[in-house]
DNA sequence: TTGACTTATATGTCTAGACATATAATCGTA
DNA sequence: TACGATTATATGTCTAGACATATAAGTCAA
């Protein structure tokens, strides 16, 4: 056609349909809800096969951009939300990563039956035995984040023996349990005496918090809350769009 | 082979060659390096075509489980990394979807020649003209978040004459301009008396800021400061595994 | 040993078919 | 009118080939 005529060194044939698609969806000229050309359509103006359009298809499905319903066609999906992916790396790597040295120290762990308190941050109903760990990350020696942690016995038996004084339990768990499903929650609180005193900042202070609840297939496994300072640490999430 | 004999309802075929890989990557048996069996290996052992598996293989890669090598194979990717989408809406749908009542107010807008400060913010070289805008939302009538945005007219020409009195700057970019890219950055501060006040919060109370930069083409749109009383609203970003 | 050239090979893309399956639409009946 | 059965159709998956292309590895000359 007419459009996009100007390739100078072509890229696939799939890709430049998908492009061609998410450009109309981008730019609103096909609004949420529009129906995208049927694959046979699109097989007749683009001159290809059906597996070439639906490779096309099916990658734009899964980028959630448009939805794909049997018999009915492929529609431009609703939500024009913006969305990043936010890159939690476990705390040794977030911090070699930044090129310092990582320092870990493990401040309380305690095995206990499963309190109110715990089974509701567990989202569990039965009070089976739970570990709760305190320990704090540093970078360069420097308090970097404080970590308090609790883990589901029932759902993680191993880490009742599991030696948290040296290994992280972020990378313990990483390495021994594989999750399917994880939910982060962030938000901001100013440092109590405590928290102030483990991170070594001011009380009042402003400190981020992420609270993470880490599932296999929805059996909860660990409940775990962040403390970074606020004004030191920053989360940096990065999305792509066209 | 021996490997998940019980299969109930069966899943397709390719989707069983993923979940088999995915399984066997996540619980570390084949660990970040490891190289995946070629495409032709994984073809004898499913007994199926070739297109089958690279659909499981292109799937993966697709989701960053592995890398693809031209020549050398296939191999599991080093970050372990979590990662999570955190979507964020544009904030008449961010409150709408919470069942409250979403109200808008602008507070000050201002077209003026790039300072060094908004040349900088918005990384750009030349001194152009940007729009400085600063408005509140509200839900239900009470402060929800306060924005502080700038707007690169070079980019956004039509930025000038839009009516941010009625209509959030957020919403008019969303529908007038195509992102590509936009970076996020999270952090925490404490309100000071101006924040304080715009947010009907105590000086000194915890505030979650999001710093989000958008892009098209390498060319910066817009740059916007979000702050949210720290305790009250909570970001969620949620991430599926397996 | 080093650099340039050649070759083998795994992935990347594509085709022209096929059958399966969910479901919107239609038709017939209570 | 409402409901149940039938049908048409768009997507979902799959095959057995094909050629393209990047590149690891091997070859050979300077």
């Amino acid at each position: 056609m007419s459009l996009s005529t100007d390739s100078p060194d072509q890229p696939t044939l799939y890709k430049r349909i998908r492009a061609d698609i998410e450009k109309r969806i981008l730019t609103g000229e096909w609004p949420p809800g529009h129906r995208i050309p049927f694959e046979h359509e699109l097989v007749t103006r683009y001159g290809c096969s059906r597996m070439t359009v639906n490779k096309a298809l099916s990658e734009l499905a899964q980028a959630d951009l448009i939805e794909r319903r049997r018999r009915a066609g492929s529609f431009v999906r609703r939500p024009q939300h913006q969305s990043a992916v936010l890159k939690i790396a476990d705390m040794r790597a977030e911090i070699t990563g930044l090129g310092r040295a990582y320092g870990y120290e493990l401040i309380g762990r305690k095995l206990r039956t499963a309190t109110t308190v715990d089974r509701d941050r567990l989202g569990v109903k039965k009070a089976g035995k739970v570990i709760a760990i305190t320990c704090r990350h540093s970078a360069d020696k420097v308090p970097f984040a404080v970590e308090d942690r609790l883990i589901d016995l029932a759902s993680v038996p191993d880490a009742a023996t599991a030696d948290f004084s040296r290994e992280p339990p972020g990378s313990w768990l990483l390495h021994h349990v594989p999750w399917t499903e994880a939910e982060h929650t962030i938000s901001a609180i100013v440092a109590d005496d405590r928290t102030a005193e483990a991170l070594d900042i001011a009380i009042g202070a402003p400190c981020l918090v992420i609270d993470r609840y880490t599932w296999r297939s929805a059996r909860t496994i660990t409940a775990v809350r962040l403390l970074y300072p606020g004004d030191s640490h920053r989360l940096v999430a990065r999305f792509k769009g066209g």
